[in-house]
RNA sequence: UCCUCAGUAGCUCAGUUGGUCAGAGCGGCGGACUGUUAAUCCGUAGGUCGUAGGUUCAAGCCCUACCUGAGGAGCCA
């Protein structure tokens, strides 16, 4: 066993050594030909091309050309050469076939063609062997890869916030209970109420639904720090850019205020942008065609003007908008949507911006990434720094066309007595008695902000549907696989 | 959770006002073809029409409930 297989698809497909003995194994995608030959495309997931293999159906067992099946995964050991056909530079001659597993045709439910990503969600066991779904994953490794490397280039520390946490206290979504109680009979104490502490931790646990504050711990201490982990939010909600389990990046930085955690915010995405524009051309090119094919079927008002890869490259090339919560009040209100009354709900200062109202700013005002910031103070965390108006918080939101938000964040509030008021207000204080205590000793400017990492896999791949863009997806009523 | 739409063969879908309406393409299977490119050509087998009730002489089609899926809203990343 070599530590480095050098056998991967993707290494012989750019190989222009022909006439040398190789090994190629993978599974197959298709299969045609005549009685006398056939062309059996292999694919190893290592990039999204296929391989294709040149069986001589006469030097091969019955038994083995019949089991060259669709699915089906074949090693084959032959020589590589330049290909007759006109598709493809290179090919495999055949030598010796073994069959490593094989796929009943009359079962096997993919087939070379386009299936439904509906359909596709229903088999997420075998959905990896589709080109799609290569094509995303292979794209999805390479953001995650991506997003370490950027902070680990600029200083910053992974930070591993927890996954179970006994503070109910972010107040971000519904959460998970996690217990070893038996759920059948749990003990009740005096007042009749579940008796936690015969449970576990001795106290009541749950799935995180923010590593935040935990983050920010890191941060005063390591200065600059990032989470990228397993967020859990047991919301009942059934939209194409919410899961119940899903991964969420967020970097906490010490001395850090609003403005820089914009810069930073805005030159994080563009480099991740920026990365798989270079290191994912292929699968990118691949997408692009889909996206084209599916935005033509589209209704003229829902077709994106840009191409899927234009679309990334404006991104990159533009600087973000960047207005403030009351000037975005203002320009919603001076609109044409607004003095038709197209908006179903009302626009004033103090209002919980509505999807239509972002869609409106992102797809028709400014047609670009917007980045807002200084919200109503009611309307946001207790942990936001609170601005000299008394009225609003230091709070940013970026929205991206097609998916809305897909970073929210802000400077914390790093004033005791400030930030106490609203523990209190809120019933918090005591459960966030080590929180607080980062403000009271050492206390220091700080900010960061959260990103959706499936949101941005959504926006790079084109994806309509959060569920294909995560391998497994978790969502009300599904936890299949 | 709310609103809207959909559920017919393995997949994608057609099925007109209830009355030969159980259909097509792809895939599968059988056959033809010495180099194909989701190959082509010929032949063939697949379906309690999501589930349960109801209306009717008669239901894939109408009504009710439920299940599942999709899209939108809310929540947010």
């Amino acid at each position: 066993m070599t530590i480095m297989k050098q056998n991967a698809i993707r290494h012989l497909l750019q190989s222009t050594d022909f006439d040398r003995p190789v090994v190629v194994q993978g599974w197959v995608r298709n299969r045609r030909g005549s009685k006398s030959v056939a062309f059996v495309h292999l694919n190893d997931g290592s990039c999204l091309a296929n391989i294709q293999v040149v069986v001589n159906v006469e030097e091969f067992a019955e038994e083995i050309i019949k089991k060259i099946a669709v699915g089906a995964c074949l090693e084959v050991e032959g020589k590589l050469l330049a290909s007759q056909g006109s598709e493809q530079a290179c090919e495999v001659l055949a030598e010796k076939l073994v069959i490593l597993g094989e796929a009943d045709p009359e079962k096997y439910p993919l087939q070379p063609k386009a299936h439904s990503l509906e359909f596709l969600r229903e088999i997420a066991h075998l959905r990896p062997r589709t080109a799609t779904f290569g094509a995303i994953f292979r794209i999805r490794h390479h953001l995650g890869f991506a997003v370490h490397q950027y902070f680990h280039e600029r200083g910053f520390f992974y930070w591993q916030s927890p996954i179970i946490t006994a503070s109910d206290a972010e107040g971000a979504g519904e959460t998970f209970r996690v217990t070893t109680l038996p759920l059948a009979q749990m003990p009740k104490n005096e007042t009749g109420a579940i008796d936690f502490t015969q449970d576990f931790f001795g106290r009541e646990a749950n799935l995180t639904v923010s590593g935040q504050l935990e983050a920010e711990l890191g941060a005063l201490g390591l200065g600059l720090v990032y989470t990228f982990g397993p967020t859990f939010r047991a919301e009942n909600s059934n939209t194409t850019r919410h899961l119940a389990e899903f991964w969420m990046i967020e970097p906490e930085m010490a001395f850090y205020d609003a403005k820089d955690n914009q810069d930073l915010a805005e030159d994080f995405l563009k480099y991740l942008i920026r990365f798989v524009l270079t290191h994912c051309s292929e699968d990118l090119a691949f997408l692009e065609e889909r996206f084209q094919k599916e935005n033509s079927q589209k209704k003229k008002e829902e077709q994106s003007e840009m191409g899927l890869i234009e679309k990334l490259r404006f991104v990159l090339e533009n600087e973000f908008v960047r207005i403030s919560y009351t000037e975005a009040i203002d320009i919603l209100q001076a609109s044409p949507y607004h003095k038709k009354k197209k908006f179903k709900f009302e626009v004033k200062w103090g209002i919980d911006l509505q999807s239509e109202h972002e869609r409106y700013l992102v797809e028709k005002h400014f047609r670009k990434p917007v980045i807002l910031f200084d919200y109503p103070k009611e309307i946001k965390a207790f942990y936001m720094k609170q601005n000299e108006d008394g009225k609003t918080v230091r709070a940013m939101d970026i929205l991206f066309p097609g998916i809305g938000e897909i970073v929210g964040g802000s400077q914390r509030e790093e004033v005791l007595e400030k930030l106490q008021a609203r523990t209190d207000a809120l019933g918090l204080t005591q459960n966030l008695w080590w929180y607080l205590e980062t403000r009271r000793f050492g206390t220091a400017p700080h900010s960061g902000f959260g990103l959706g990492f499936e949101r941005l896999v959504q926006f790079v791949t084109g994806m309509g549907n959060i569920r294909d863009v995560i391998p497994y997806p978790r969502s009300p009523q599904s936890a299949d696989f």
